[in-house]
DNA sequence: ACGGTTGCGTCAACCGGTTGACCATGGGCC
DNA sequence: GGCCCATGGTCAACCGGTTGACGCAACCGT
């Protein structure tokens, strides 16, 4: 009878007649333990009646590993559930919590801290912001870390979507539609994948022979007012896009609205198709046309990957994931008589013109 | 030199040239500890030089807190990330960390077991589904735990949004309108906030002497899918209805796209309204008409009350916030000539009808 | 010169499980 | 009857911090 009021070890060891150890054996079902079965039964019944849970700080310290693997993704961003979902699967199938934390881009120290507390056996960083310095990260990380949808820079433990495909894959889907004015609302400079997918929109434009107007080549954020944002850079020019690619479904959103709001019609006047599907955009009316990337497997893989890799071993895994046009209602034929961008192209068409 | 890597409180003591208990007050600032600021610095200098950083699991058993709140949210609901950012922002001005992990409508014994087992210092647990029995939660929570957005049928310990009035308030926007025939595309049978919802739909359609078809209380869930469920049933209905006030947005998705689907205009031929505001439909073209609820604040007010509220006092709270209608595009007038539904003022208007 | 402060830390007993080493008992075998 | 082994546990030293009680100088006032 101790005087708080939380059942202990030992508060089920004296019920059931034997050594604490007996019970942390049977309990977390140590296969060296030989017991009777009568005494098994004793204890679990034990357990059982006084409703005992192991403490978790407890068994951490003891064990020197918490049974749990962190998650740290940007706030406030719908995609993330979806690597949320596929991560959380996983980590139950191995019987391992997943703690997901909400971070601003970067990490606070706060985090930092905690990660490397041994609150947690692993950690997965999503989404860090462009100019943030991940080695700080890894420079001594006292818990495997890996960073989700970024490549660091220092230490290699990363796993990244194709996001050069599906940028290449986006505008190769506007180039057959007929564009030649295309232009790239691309993510904030720095970051990691704004850039591979900004490669991955000149490998189509070039692939194609296509015209790319340095001046249609825009970064902004991965939210709706970077994509206002880039729509006010982009028709700065005389000549404004058949189609524009976002890097990005919330990005996306913003070039969308922005275009709405100057008066031109998507997709008569402008198509637009973009990196990402938004949750339950098979509902919208118009939905936006877009590439669709595995989330979810994303979050899957890398909790397999940083409980499989060992702590001090690189992880460099690009998802090879079958990259799945969603079509949606953002994209058609450029307008009649819009002239190309490409400049071969340009003479060639000039008398037709 | 000991063989483990990690540093531990006495290498930092053998550095500094304290006592273990000196490293341990001045790091966490004990304001009872009288040390020479010189002894005070060596401490704090040695901490750095280690790089030292407490280990989670033994703090938390000698303190016998964790340091952390858990939130347990349902998966995949992009309408959370509101609540979780409000949470998150409490939690940090606290000095404290938000965990959230996410379920699947149901506490598992997998998350049982963790809120008991002192890994959190609270649980604050949202959007359990209907039928799961939250006394379970309660019998011996061993942790303070609260409900959020669901009221609990045993133990008090609840804070919910004013479900009641955001019907109405929806409700009523339709009616002002000159809506009459108006259907309830609503939750889960036996969800408290569906309850909720449908009693300020009811008291809104009663409070201007409309008739209310019991064909038009439709029950489904709070999903795209239930929404387009709903339609399929309030169709069903030979005179169909002006207008339908969907219990949640993910909802109203699913009934705008059914409605879309069967080939009826909205808000030409049905206008529609939801309760909750998705992330970002600010930016949609055209944008959902709904009721904005206060989500953030639900997250933020559900930390504080769960550190301010003693373990054992009941914790009733119903946000009384403003409810503010975010206008869309999906609500008009009824179609002209269309007939009402109250009983009263059916027969009144037939001579015009 | 001596008792009482005050300043500055040290000591050691926890917190609640885990884990490998060790031990008692009884049966089988020769 | 003595030895060995298998069975079925017990023992106690950790894991890494925390915290209240206690120690020991030096200094102060009388």
């Amino acid at each position: 009878m101790k005087t708080t009021g939380r059942t202990t070890i030992a508060d089920v060891a004296r019920l059931a007649a034997v050594d604490r150890a007996v019970v942390s054996k049977v309990l977390s079902g140590d296969p060296a333990l030989r017991v009777r079965d009568e005494t098994r039964r004793r204890v679990e019944a034990a357990a059982t009646t006084l409703r005992y849970r192991p403490n978790f700080h407890a068994r951490g310290l003891a064990r020197a590993r918490a049974g749990a693997i962190g998650l740290l993704v940007p706030s406030g961003n719908p995609l993330m559930v979806a690597v949320i979902a596929g991560a959380e699967e996983v980590a139950a199938a191995r019987g391992l919590l997943l703690w997901t934390a909400s971070h601003e881009g970067e990490l606070t120290e706060r985090y930092l801290r905690l990660l490397r507390s041994g609150a947690v056996d692993g950690a997965l960083v999503a989404g860090l912001r462009a100019g943030y310095d991940a080695d700080e990260l890894f420079h001594d990380p006292r818990v495997p870390t890996l960073l989700v949808n970024r490549r660091s820079v220092g230490a290699e433990r990363w796993i990244i979507l194709d996001d050069e495909r599906a940028a290449r894959v986006a505008t190769e889907h506007l180039i057959a539609q007929g564009h030649q004015r295309i232009a790239w609302a691309g993510g904030p400079a720095g970051v990691d994948t704004a850039e591979r997918r900004q490669n991955g929109f000149r490998d189509a434009m070039a692939a194609a022979d296509l015209w790319l107007d340095p001046s249609w080549l825009i970064s902004a954020d991965y939210t709706p007012e970077g994509g206002v944002h880039a729509v006010s850079q982009v028709l700065r020019s005389p000549e404004p896009p058949t189609a524009i690619v976002a890097a990005d479904a919330n990005e996306g959103l913003g070039v969308w609205y922005a275009l709405h709001q100057r008066g031109l019609r998507v997709p008569q006047d402008v198509s637009l198709i973009a990196i990402h599907k938004l949750p339950a955009e098979d509902y919208r009316l118009p939905a936006m046309t877009c590439v669709e990337m595995p989330l979810r497997e994303l979050g899957r893989r890398a909790v397999e990957l940083i409980l499989d890799t060992p702590w001090d071993a690189p992880i460099r895994e690009t998802l090879q994931q079958e990259i799945r046009i969603s079509r949606g209602a953002t994209v058609s034929a450029p307008p009649p008589g819009s002239g190309p961008a490409s400049m071969t192209a340009y003479i060639e068409q000039r008398p037709g013109g």
